[in-house]
DNA sequence: TTGAAAGCGCTAACAG
DNA sequence: CTGTTAGCGCTTTCAA
């Protein structure tokens, strides 16, 4: 690969001269520039953004930490981010850490050791203490992981609610909530927003809250054993839509039929849940939007020093499709 | 953050010496080692990799470039190959190209520009004279990109021979085909395999094969046409599963019953395949020993110099699911 | 066994 | 308007 010194020597001129062409930056001869662009070109030449980065300690990269890349709503959310920091000049990379608190450490220390100028992290591992030690811009997404950066989250706990209260409107009269992990922010709004709804229904148990982990293999375990412990239940809130799919499956292979003997909701609005048959009635997050947000904030962040935390929340909507019954309380489908 | 200096300074040594330390190379006495490390820890130092990439050309970063990330074949092929890159010590990153030539080399330049030791690329636009422009190593997965660059595939026409035999055993009758984009070679090859198997058929009309562009929405749209334009047809190879959903959904959209009147065979073995209801029959591809094999690749051509060019092919196998009649010719569901 | 110094490729003063 | 030069942080000869 050619250097900057090659350039120089072929169009007859020194390095900061090309340099200055490169850059833009001061003055240089129309004359001279062109000889510089033509050297340039001839020798195919394309700076080497380490040296750069080596100078002026940024990259133009930024990188998202993802928990599941198998889980679709995270590929949804990167698509956003993609988008937004593309548009910005900078390189976007993506990193998958299992919701493991070392990979992401790992992935951390890795990517500002190569001087990422910033990281966006969907995490429920990470500690403020640990991010103590972290100095490159940093911005949360999906979940909370500190007051002391900024975040964007959608309002679960009120989403939670509302994806109840239209279980009840639709009659139902028994309703379970598959969970996420318990020691995920999101998770345990949902299941806050679930309780508010139920706590003072008379028919309520505590086994009617069980965990799917966020993930498809367990919460169709979960799902199974709860509706045979529970056959009078008739509505599940799922705490995703890929354990809303899960539980979908589970119902129909325990030989029930969804909407008519069971209702199901989930949260998040992937457009799987809109793939399959039936469609998932879902509490949908602004996911685009909350990607490009903050990829935006970040981006703020990295070039105002200005160290403004913000908490940003969305709000969901009731997306109804097929999983729910149609007509409220009476039902003759 | 501190640096090699700020290390050297304290332990009150050289940098070379902490270098030596660092890389755990030449001689350094025990003692003067026990304080450097001393020194590190106290600083919480940690090597700044852009320096160090600078100097030997190296990054240990390796890059997976796919078509599309919402496609659940390529996140599960990212999985694999993260595992073994990250076992061999290498940052692991994902880039989405949107099967756009544009975007694919742009991101292999910025790559190459910051010394990314090697890139596998999942593409169907790059040309061969594009990537003579080229120097790091390059693998190629799931399509070939040229004959010069290594790559690991499958055996699609085979496979689709296979397929659409399957569905003959099965007893179907009017065999159609759901196609991905023209342009892409193991499309071109499943259409390959189709042929083989049905040209010398009576009832085969050219309208039979429609092209589903390897996207949900195009495949729903091509699926409903296809059947309103045919209603003779009682079973469909769909060119992947992403596409296979589609159909499935379509189907069902039209009233018909999955399997009963029209039988539905996928390509890829993607898990969202199973995790559906009916689950779709599929030619499962071995995803994860592809994406390892890529990475081990990929690296091997990283530390040797060696350019032997090796084109290895995968085998697929038949997944019976619920999406296919159960019995031979007869069915009675 | 250790240190001094050159240099990876680039940018930004500082002179001229 | 252009060139010289001093680093950015690290590794690696080469001497000592």
């Amino acid at each position: 690969m050619p250097t900057i010194k090659d350039v120089a020597k072929l169009a007859g001129v020194s390095v900061a001269t090309v340099s200055r062409v490169l850059n833009d930056s001061g003055y240089v001869n129309l004359e001279t520039r062109q000889r510089v662009e033509q050297a340039i070109s001839e020798l195919n030449y394309r700076p080497n953004n380490v040296a750069r980065s080596l100078f002026n300690g940024r990259s133009q990269m930024i990188a998202l930490l993802v928990p599941d890349i198998m889980n679709p709503y995270f590929p949804e959310l990167a698509r956003a981010v993609e988008d937004f920091t593309k548009q910005n000049d900078y390189t976007f990379v993506l990193c998958n850490t299992d919701d493991d608190l070392e990979k992401e450490m790992h992935y951390i220390y890795a990517l500002q050791q190569k001087s990422v100028d910033g990281i966006i992290i969907v995490s429920s591992k990470i500690s403020e203490e640990r991010l103590n030690e972290v100095s490159i811009p940093i911005v949360a997404l999906d979940r909370i992981v500190s007051t002391k950066i900024s975040s964007i989250t959608v309002n679960n706990r009120e989403g939670a609610r509302q994806a109840v209260k239209y279980l009840k409107a639709k009659g139902c009269k028994r309703i379970a909530h598959i969970c996420g992990p318990e020691n995920v922010s999101n998770s345990k709004e949902r299941l806050s927003g679930y309780m508010d709804e139920v706590k003072n229904e008379g028919w309520l148990l505590s086994s009617y809250v069980v965990s799917g982990d966020y993930q498809y293999e367990t919460a169709m375990d979960a799902t199974k054993r709860l509706l045979t412990n529970h056959p009078e239940i008739d509505g599940i809130f799922v705490a995703n839509d890929l354990m809303g799919v899960a539980a979908l499956k589970a119902t129909q292979e325990l030989g029930l039929i969804v909407p008519k003997d069971i209702s199901i909701i989930g949260f998040d609005g992937i457009s799987l849940g809109e793939q399959i048959t039936p469609s998932i009635t879902t509490m949908k997050q602004p996911i685009y939007e909350m990607g490009t947000r903050a990829a935006e904030l970040l981006i703020q962040q990295i070039n105002e020093k200005s160290i403004s935390v913000q908490h940003e929340q969305f709000d969901v909507t009731l997306i109804e499709r097929d999983s729910t019954k149609k007509k409220g309380g009476t039902s003759f489908e």
